[in-house]
DNA sequence: TTTCATGTAACGTTATATGTTGCATATCTG
DNA sequence: CAGATATGCAACATATAACGTTACATGAAA
């Protein structure tokens, strides 16, 4: 199954935006993802018709960020992309006449329904803030090492 | 992103094959799921390898169930299909160089690792056998309606 | 030997994420 | 106002994977 990967794409896009004050056209975005600009359009939609960013046409203009990033969490991120499915299994038919087919649904739903709540809780648990500290640690260590390296 | 119903189908199939002796043809078993024989076969065959079905050609030929259903959970049903991708999301590039991917995969990996590990976990808690139960007793509810329906 | 059944490869179909082009619209600059 | 820049959006192209279908080989029973 070919793996959705927007909501992957769409953090790096805003985690990259929390690091300069911006405007960002869709172009430099696309560039900087390696995608092409319309793709990052499709994606910013959402979040801009949620408030979570601002775009502006003309001289000057292309997308900001618009909300505090501690405020947001992966799930608000998931959800502003339309909360697409989650799981890459689902069961054969809905609204089955076949009782074995409404046994085997039982379960599974059961089950598939506990692994999506988990899901959609730990991405509540996450902000853009704590994505962007996390970062920001990254990049310490990585200086460091060059300094290492440099024999410092 | 379309969802894979290969579990949900073979569940299926093994419950239906679970209700009489058989030897059942990948035909007889592709009309009650309203799909093709190959469809069958195709699905059927790792759990052929792994030992919880067998398949004889020829006249009187077919598939037949050769386990014990109480020891065959779901995720052992799961295996045999090959273990496909759990989740309709994903990250979008491995091994990233880019630090601000590297913090987003973290952030999604974890919560992914977490869903996928609880939905193995509870796939691994149900069995066949309890699969059955379940259908044996939807049948029982069933009749009592139709009974009833009938002004019994 | 004929018939029935699986085994498997090859190809077609469908759905969806992703990529691309074209053009309308809005905004800034000169 | 004219031109350049940028988003908004529709339409179409492409890639991939599940699913469906056809064709033929293999093996077993009547």
């Amino acid at each position: 199954m070919k793996r959705d990967s927007r909501l992957s794409g769409v953090l790096h896009v805003l985690l990259h935006m929390a690091q300069q004050p911006g405007p960002f056209t869709s172009e430099t975005l696309a560039k900087a993802m390696d995608t092409n600009p319309v793709v990052i359009r499709r994606i910013m939609a959402g979040l801009r018709d949620l408030g979570y960013v601002r775009s502006e046409k003309g001289h000057g203009g292309g997308w900001r960020l618009a909300c505090d990033l501690s405020k947001v969490t992966l799930r608000d991120v998931y959800t502003a992309l339309g909360s697409p499915a989650l799981l890459a299994m689902g069961n054969r038919t809905e609204a089955p006449g076949c009782l074995v087919e409404q046994a085997v649904n039982a379960a599974l739903d059961q089950a598939f329904h506990d692994a999506e709540a988990l899901l959609l809780s730990r991405l509540g648990e996450v902000t853009l803030a704590m994505l962007g500290d996390d970062f920001r640690k990254r990049l310490g260590s990585r200086k460091l090492q060059g300094m290492r390296a440099h024999g410092a």
